[in-house]
DNA sequence: ATTTGACATGGGAGCGTTCTCACAGTAAAC
DNA sequence: GTTTACTGTGAGAACGCTCCCATGTCAAAT
């Protein structure tokens, strides 16, 4: 590999001014920067990263963590949507991103050492931890920049983060379904470890009690998010009477689904269900899911800005960004108002 | 942040002697590795990852390249699995994973310069890349160390990847529909601008004349591996008469199943299917799915040491891995044979 | 004619490591 | 008692870049 120095050497000038024209820093003459770029380009030139991060103390590159394993894939599109989102904030900066996930059986602590002694990366982003994970502490004691998707538990007041108006969200599928004349809501909640799942049943019972129902224990199960606890906790449910179902995932919702269609039950019409996400997995229901959209991609290109103004002292620690959520109207909820988002079902997505 | 230098002064002893017990090098004392340890502890000292690779040469960070955005999310989980098992070999060897993914609008020329403009990784893997995609080239000339996921259908004889033993697979799954009796097999193909579309194909059509079955080209509808693809492609093949199809993707498989519902025609009865993958959506269908099993985890992970005994010299490029494939028999194909594996349909999966 | 200041370029230090070499001490071998 | 070999330690160069400062040039302003 060439470095500055044969750059220079070819083009017949100093380092610097080689490293000005690399830099776009002006102060170089429209014949030296030709002939300086002529020489960059014969020899194949790049920077080195290694050297210009030493002397910097910038890598431009960002890390992003997610914990779970078993979330990341299988279950939903949740975490590569993240993802995306990210590198789609990333790449027009020319920042880099770094990859930490999870092993199914690796020990918290040393995965969340694994993360801390590492001087990689300018600043973290942190997705869905919960809420008893050792990582936040460590994190807190020793990181400088970071930031999380979805609100942290703990810390909350010292922590920058990102998240959605989840109880909003959660009293919006509620709300929808009592409008839509349905009298006892069951609610299959999320993982209660994290925020995300906490805020939408908060969210449940906020409208529960706006509406003036009752408050009935007997019609919250307690599921994970996942397709199985949707199952599962449908099964529970179903010993009990109820005419509509929040439930805040959409993989949750289609295990509900398969639940509900194996007893030989209707959808919408003996049980009304609302989910959460509005993913691929939604619409492709049957009958197509009404949901809580969430801009998950928004999600992950806000919190890398966010991330690069804390490091750049844009913004100062703690910083919250939260974004609004919108109710889409499907087939399952059984609304035949007029549609609030005109949305087909079926094969026919949204993309 | 402290460096070797403060910690040396921190435990009366030089740099040299420092850096021998950060990389327990040996030739140290008991007693002066204890006390730098503990200047290390006292002082939190991290090791400087740009120093390091500046005189060393050598980063310990690895570039995942995911060039198709549009694939990476939502349809299925292979990407987040790959990536999954990358991970899962790279952790315990203290590598650093870069993701670079493309974004839906970007120009493939764009995007392989970003990643060829970067000495921030020993080497790459690249996953999925289309047969025209210019990255390739790039890669072959500029790019020292690198390894691909899947059968790079160009340089063939230059590069280095790890694949499965597609042709086989579209072996068996067509083998196994006309073993249980079906006469007329369709396929709907995968992205036959990638190698594993094309080899499954290849292996459809082996296994029809093994079987001294005719070739009709009628039977074949080119598809994408997508729900979407999948769906389209049943609606037209459902103006010919078969009584079987093979679908290369799960994902598709689902789509095609939905399309054949909509028909008002019965799985497997009317219509025996066997997909390819066998990743979480397989076991979810109605009629749970009967497909080839493809390792993805091990697909990553071989990839990975695949690349790390390039770059340290221990294997030399071109260098190939071929992992087998599995058929998992569930409902969808008709089968009424003994089961090869027990696997579950419905809401209790397989993990 | 001199001062000023903007532009253009080069020289050298320094970022925090590793690595090679030199050297001292000590134990084993002759 | 000298050589040999091995252990333990430190000094200094090098990795390739950026950044600060010095220097030079030239036109405009005094």
């Amino acid at each position: 590999m060439s470095n500055l120095e044969d750059v220079a050497k070819a083009a017949g000038v100093s380092r610097s001014t080689v490293s000005r024209v690399i830099n776009n820093e002006g102060y170089v003459s429209a014949a030296t920067r030709a002939r300086v770029l002529e020489a960059v380009e014969r020899l194949h030139y790049i920077p080195n990263h290694a050297a210009r991060t030493l002397v910097t103390q910038r890598s431009d590159v960002i890390g992003v963590v997610m914990p779970s394993a078993n979330v990341f894939f299988g279950d939903n599109s949740y975490f590569p949507m993240l993802l995306q989102g990210i590198a789609e904030a990333a790449n027009p900066r020319d920042i880099s991103m770094i990859l930490w996930l999870g092993q199914a059986n690796e020990d918290p602590e040393h995965f969340s050492q694994r993360i801390t002694r590492n001087r990689l990366c300018d600043g973290l982003i942190i997705a869905s931890i919960g809420y008893d994970d050792p990582l936040i502490r460590r994190l807190v004691e020793s990181v400088p920049y970071f930031v999380m998707v979805e609100r942290p538990i703990h810390y909350q007041d010292r922590i920058s983060y990102v998240t959605c108006d989840n109880v909003k969200g959660g009293q919006m599928a509620t709300e929808h379904l009592i409008r839509n004349g349905r009298r006892r809501v069951a609610h299959i909640t999320g993982r209660l470890d994290l925020a995300d799942g906490q805020d939408r049943m908060v969210g449940y019972r906020t409208a529960l009690e706006r509406a003036g129902y009752p408050y009935d224990p007997q019609l919250i199960v307690e599921g994970q998010f996942s397709y199985e606890s949707g199952y599962y906790a449908m099964k529970t449910l179903l010993h009990q009477k109820f005419d509509a179902v929040f439930i805040p995932s959409d993989t949750a919702a289609r295990g509900a689904m398969r639940a509900i269609e194996e007893a030989g039950l209707r959808i919408p019409d003996d049980i009304a269900i609302v989910g959460f996400d509005d993913l691929e997995d939604a619409a492709r229901t049957n009958p197509p899911l009404t949901t809580i959209r969430q801009p998950v991609q928004q999600k992950g290109a806000a919190a890398l800005t966010l991330l690069l103004d804390l490091i750049d002292g844009r913004v100062e620690n703690p910083y919250q960004v939260i974004l609004p959520l919108q109710l889409v109207i499907r087939q399952s909820c059984g609304a035949n108002i007029t549609q609030q988002i005109q949305t087909q079902g079926g094969a026919a997505n949204n993309r």
